[in-house]
DNA sequence: CGTGAGCGC
């Protein structure tokens, strides 16, 4: 039952389970329109990086959970499960970091729509996070520690 | 509500 309650939780990109695309193509030529050539989903696609975006995490799944999981599709850096800070549960949703963009590639192929916990969970490319350029910046903004 | 969209201190 966790399968169609994902595809409710479906972030982006679910469409290519269902994209069987019974498009009813031009038998005479494709002609693509200038204007809807770009528009099918020109959405906001993360660039490729080491960083990874996992989502639709079970509240159970913690980041020894998560970087098991992902180390057998390479070298996990570094992986963390969000979790709330007052609250301490799990927000849903992780980051894992490989060590290059191959084997980051490879995390997404591998676990982008798989089941952890009993939850579909999604994969894919983290966004640029901003460093918390403050007046004082002294202290290692990532990772320091494993 | 640990019943579920989204991006980390």
């Amino acid at each position: 039952m966790a399968a169609m309650r994902a595809a409710l939780a479906a972030p982006r990109g679910l469409v290519r389970f269902f994209c069987t695309n019974s498009a009813t193509s031009s038998p005479l030529s494709f002609v693509p329109p200038p204007a809807a050539a770009a528009a099918t989903s020109a959405r906001q696609m993360a660039e490729p990086n080491t960083n990874l975006f996992v989502s639709g995490l079970s509240k159970r799944t913690t980041t020894e959970r998560l970087r098991e999981e992902f180390a057998k599709f390479g070298e996990v850096v570094h992986a963390r499960v969000v979790t709330d800070r007052v609250s301490g549960y799990s927000k849903g949703f992780g980051f894992v970091k490989y060590a290059t963009i191959d084997e980051a590639a490879k995390g997404i192929e591998g676990m982008d729509g798989k089941f952890l916990d009993g939850w579909v969970i999604f994969a894919e490319y983290a966004r640029p996070r901003p460093p918390p350029s403050g007046p004082v910046n002294n202290a290692p903004p990532y990772y320091g520690g494993q």
